[in-house]
RNA sequence: GCCCCCAUCGUCUAGAGGCCUAGGACGCCACCCUUUCAAGGUGGAGAUCAGGGGUUCGAAUCCCCUUGGGGGUACCA
């Protein structure tokens, strides 16, 4: 299915791939998979004093990892940028501005302004103290040629600001139909060019688009009062108009546009924390659109399958972790095994090098114990906090807290000596689950005991934690050796004279 | 201030005039399962569909007003 859909995503490399960045990505590539369409990376680097190739990496990185792959766009670890309307970053874009530029002044729908930053910092406070809204007053807007060859001549270097012109500008946005704004809220005529030479936002944005034949313009509700300054741009430049869908934002939990101080917003920082792509980006799709079904759980492919622009929600929706972390679980149960494994090595590998635990374990050992820990673990993270006793030897534990609560030291320290004899009469090969849970249910009931009383004693005993996986499971793993060691230093420490 | 947008359980949402005594999911509570912790199962609490006017035989769904919330108001993107 091809299609002449093109829609793009146009991150700005002044910071970490953000959450909102990602997820109006996935609503785009969703809108061009679905529909056949193409889907463009462009950088927006224009803003040189913040862009950085570090933050750049960090975005392609992200994006990449996620695996919302870009149809024509810069390359990712060291590739070519790929697609017929390269370059695809916007530094590398400048003739093509500076031309539109050069049009728009010839055809007077932009003017140079000399105006400076004290005079507008002086017009602003003024309209402020009015209670006026701030708008640019027009100083320079009707200079004629000679005036402006006057200033030039003083060695004055020109901002360009485009005109607005009276008027009403509207558009029939995909997500929340028809919108209307009158020119004369823009705030008056807009720099365009910096006096510098650089172009700004609401300029590149409009040539590239029109260069990069984008049909489809699909962004955070954050740029509609933007939109009318780009119509304006478009038609001056003689461009047809694409088709616009605004986004609800991403809000923090208190209901305001998320943010680095209220949330966690970089990407990167929940990779770290061991979410997996696949729920971050079925949390994201779910994030203002819905099948229309009672399902939750979907891949990519299956979103860009079922996914429709039209039916995507118009209010802002809060970004709601707990929702994530549930879905990050369905994901890590869904995972094959091999693919768990592979995933699951870099969280070992920092917990290692972090000192949480004392070795790494092997694939196999890995593999033995994806039964018993697949469904403990709510992020990949999170298997050292669980099992990481497992790893590490000198695994130092409180007497007191393997007393358990329906029983004293003399009890607990009698039953881990009786625990400890019957664990021993197994060898290597009936140390199993299945082996070792009888002779010490016998144990138990000869005694008048509770299991969960000397099961969680053993348990504190070899682990260390009250809440582990199933204990005989955990004990397999630990192996015979070590359970009995561990049982003797727990016993040795019970039979301690009180406060030595 | 001005402009624009939005409004269904705490949260994400289903709902395109009668199928709604408003459904699902997360979270919460209880029970079941159970050696702990999870997972899973069952059930429950939780929304007078922001409020008020219309339109209509009939409105969560259409219109208006009010209120509340959000976004934007740069030689940032």
């Amino acid at each position: 299915m091809r299609s002449d859909i093109r829609v793009r995503i146009a991150p700005s490399p002044t910071g970490p791939l953000h959450i909102g960045t990602a997820r109006t990505a996935l609503f785009n590539y969703l809108f061009a998979r679905h529909t056949g369409g193409t889907f463009v990376l462009r950088l927006e680097d224009t803003d040189v004093a913040r862009s950085t190739a570090a933050f750049e990496k960090d975005i392609l990185d992200g994006l990449h990892w996620l695996g919302l792959t870009w149809d024509e766009g810069p390359g990712v670890d060291g590739r070519e940028e790929q697609g017929p309307y390269a370059p695809y970053r916007q530094m590398a874009r400048l003739p093509e501005y500076a031309a539109a530029a050069e049009r728009l002044l010839a055809t007077d729908n932009a003017y140079p302004c000399y105006c400076t930053p004290e005079e507008l910092d002086a017009d602003r406070t003024a309209q402020e103290a009015r209670k006026l809204p701030p708008r640019y007053v027009g100083r320079c807007a009707t200079l004629t040629l000679e005036e402006r060859a006057a200033r030039e001549a003083e060695g004055r270097r020109g901002a360009l600001r485009f005109r607005v012109r009276p008027g009403v500008v509207g558009w029939n946005d995909i997500i929340r139909d028809r919108v209307e704004i009158d020119t004369s809220n823009l705030g008056g005529d807009f720099v365009i060019v910096r006096a510098d030479g650089t172009p700004l936002y609401h300029f590149t944005v409009v040539v590239d688009d029109m260069a990069m034949a984008i049909s489809h313009v699909i962004r955070g509700e954050d740029h509609v009062s933007n939109t009318p300054k780009h119509i304006l741009l478009f038609q001056a430049l003689g461009y047809e108009v694409p088709e616009f869908g605004h986004l609800p934002l991403i809000l923090n939990p208190d209901g305001t546009k998320m943010s680095k101080r209220k949330s966690q917003t970089a990407v990167a920082d929940y990779i770290a924390q061991g979410f997996t792509r696949e729920a971050l980006v079925n949390y994201f799709a779910f994030l203002g659109w819905s099948p229309g079904t009672e399902e939750e759980v979907f891949t990519l492919e299956e979103l860009g399958r079922r996914f429709d622009l039209e039916k995507v929600q118009k209010g802002g929706a809060r970004f709601d972790r707990e929702r994530l972390e549930w879905l990050n679980g369905q994901w890590i149960r869904r995972l094959d095994d091999e693919e768990l494994i592979a995933r699951l090595f870099p969280f070992l590998e920092a917990a290692a090098a972090a000192g949480e635990i004392g070795r790494m374990p092997t694939d196999d050992e890995l593999r033995a114990l994806l039964p018993i820990v697949r469904e403990r673990i709510p992020t990949l993270a999170s298997l050292p906090e669980l099992v990481g006793f497992l790893w590490t030897d000198d695994l130092s534990v409180d007497p007191a807290a393997i007393v358990p609560r329906r029983w004293d030291a003399g009890t607990t320290h009698d039953g881990l000596v009786a625990a400890r004899e019957v664990l021993a009469a197994h060898d290597a090969v009936t140390w199993e689950a299945d082996e070792l849970e009888p002779p010490l249910r016998d144990l138990v009931e000869a005694r008048g005991w509770k299991a969960g009383d000397l099961f969680m004693a053993i348990r504190v005993a070899t682990t260390g934690k009250t809440a582990t996986p199933p204990l005989f499971d955990t004990l397999v793993a630990l192996g015979r050796e070590r359970t009995l060691a561990r049982l003797d230093a727990a016993i040795a420490s019970l039979s301690a004279p009180a406060g030595a």
